[in-house]
DNA sequence: TTCAATCATGAAAACCTTTTCATCCCCCTG
DNA sequence: CAGGGGGATGAAAAGGTTTTCATGATTGAA
């Protein structure tokens, strides 16, 4: 068992409260007293149990996150973002993950009351209703890439809308006549904003050639190999992401097809394997880790401005980064070490 | 104000005990008291606070994972392997990274007492003596990676001098007769494993030939620099990670050298990006999500039994994947869809 | 019909800390 | 010298839940 404050009050000779006190940094406890506390705590090792600390204080120093799954960088970057800001605020991350219903998020959702301070919520099963029936009323919450326009409810996202947009544009400035399109899923919401980006992009009277996908490497493997074989090719492919974007190239390469020389090929995200692949990946750059920290810092604005009046709605920017799979970018040798480079930031 | 078990007895006209009966699904309370509470605690949204209920129970549910960094895929597939068998068990994962010295790791330590059921450490700060001071008695914990060996602690690692090993003698049946090794950072205990695997696999009166690293692209580019240009060139390099490998592949190729032709090129870790490199990087499949989560399981299992007569040290073991830049695997096309092959296992 | 046993329910303790309020001592000032 | 003020300390309450023990009722058996 471990020792508790009374033992630690016990061995010192004082009371719990002047322990309390005495740990605590009050300035109220003589440097004898402080002293002899301190020795004896250290003696018994005591360590304050959390939990008790946190019902009479009502804060748990911890933030809850929320996510649809751990799979891939995304994710890794994302959590990195979000315990990096949590980090300087002295706070802990408690990461729940893959609830792949939305009665398994509701239950994630009531099961962090009481552990966690704030809640950071990013799952496509979080609709309006599901969170208002779990979301105990007094927990400050954030959405991350929800799509959802909550009242109540401060969302981050990324403008993918803007993003795919400046990409469509630039393969466009390239040159580029027909420009096809690997969608994302249907229901998800960012993959809508970037196909609407995309048909956005278009020049006027520009052809709309949409390939679909899931944001798999096989349904871009499976979208090249169609483009390759269609009679009239395109000469431009835009992935929904990177992993599709890879998974086209693969096909295209294996067709016999040469990028950029045939055909230029672009994706999104900017994952860090879209540096190395060959031809190195064009692509457009979601600062992730940026989208956790934000999301976090909002989150953390609004738990101590309490009757916040704060930011609503924020979208994080996307870059262009330009590599060798569009004809641009740095050369081969260099790509594999150097920095991306970033040719336009999109609006915010 | 969230609502607490007393609203809700007041509510469905009982006592608090019988809610709580009611809501852990004891079985000595009438159908009909229970359909009444449940209704009340639906309609007031009531969820039990996390840390009344953690106070009493003694238990949090919840796992701490002490890393030293969330950096890249190596962290995203070890949190990954641990919330899949946490989440198995019905428990939370806490995490708590980046504490760059010894303080902030002990300070971490002491931070989960009272918040976490049990705890995962991987930390090169972490050494016998800070645990002892540090880790609460009562607070079962395993380390992970650590090279540590105590009497008290199960540990899980990595078959790294088995992977490094098998590696090497692989090379060698390739035909390489000078093999060069990039060495991981001087002090990691999983760099200095590899380096003594390299070493054990050369054949009797073989070359040691070994260039520094530190486990960072760069250094491997570095290494990869005075290889092209030194006078009687290795014919095969061994990195003691993936990045390192990749680094090295973009000197090489730079210099106007083949891979394989001229050199054969082999990584550590299988880290995604192997995959898409060209060409595609031979290397030693760690299985990174297992390991987290055999680490998760014997956490668990320690708690469970308690008085443990557990697992005392555990080695996940390693496979070798050989793709083109040695020369072996698939080819081109498939290697960017398919599934790594396996060759070899690693001694367990 | 009566006693015992079973079972649903309630009262209250326990978990461990922080914090308020009261107490006490000492020192300073009038 | 007396009174007051300030500062260190202690006693006790509060926080929300689970759990033990007691109580009362209902049912079954003798």
């Amino acid at each position: 068992m471990p020792s508790t404050i009374r033992d630690v009050a016990r061995a010192a000779g004082v009371s719990v409260a002047t322990v309390s006190r005495a740990l605590n940094g009050a300035q109220n406890v003589l440097p004898g007293t402080r002293a002899r506390i301190l020795e004896a705590a250290a003696e018994l090792r005591f360590a304050p149990s959390g939990a008790a600390r946190s019902l009479i204080t009502r804060r748990t120093d911890t933030i809850g996150a929320l996510l649809p799954d751990l799979h891939g960088e995304y994710f890794s970057e994302l959590i990195r973002g979000m315990d990096q800001a949590a980090q300087a605020h002295g706070l802990h991350l408690l990461v729940s993950s893959s609830h792949g219903d939305a009665e398994a998020a509701a239950a994630a959702v009531r099961a962090m009351n009481g552990r966690v301070d704030g809640l950071i919520v990013m799952s496509p099963h979080a609709d309006a209703e599901l969170l208002q029936r779990n979301l105990p009323s007094s927990l400050p919450a954030v959405l991350l890439n929800s799509g959802l326009e909550l009242p109540d409810l401060p969302n981050f996202d990324v403008d993918n809308f803007g993003g795919a947009l400046s990409m469509t544009r630039h393969l466009v400035q390239r040159g580029a006549r027909r420009i096809a399109f690997i969608s994302g899923p249907s229901g998800n919401h960012e993959a809508l904003e970037r196909l609407r980006g995309y048909q956005a992009g278009l020049p006027a009277g520009g052809e709309y050639l949409v390939f679909e996908g899931d944001f798999g490497e096989e349904s871009g493997w499976a979208a090249g190999s169609r483009i390759a074989r269609s009679q009239v090719r395109p000469d431009a492919v835009f992935a929904a992401n990177d992993m599709m974007a890879i998974g086209c190239l693969g096909a295209l390469l294996e067709a016999g097809m040469r990028v950029p020389e045939d055909l230029l090929l672009a994706g999104f995200d900017d994952i860090p394997t879209a540096r190395y692949v060959t031809p190195s990946l064009t692509t457009v750059r979601v600062g992730i880790a940026e989208l956790g920290r934000r999301a976090m810092e909002g989150l953390i604005g609004a738990i101590e401005a309490d009757a916040a009046g704060a930011v609503r709605h924020e979208t994080v920017p996307t870059e262009l980064v330009i590599r060798k799979s569009c004809g641009g970018g740095e050369a081969s040798g260099a790509s594999i070490a150097g920095k991306p480079a970033v040719l336009a930031r999109s609006r915010s």
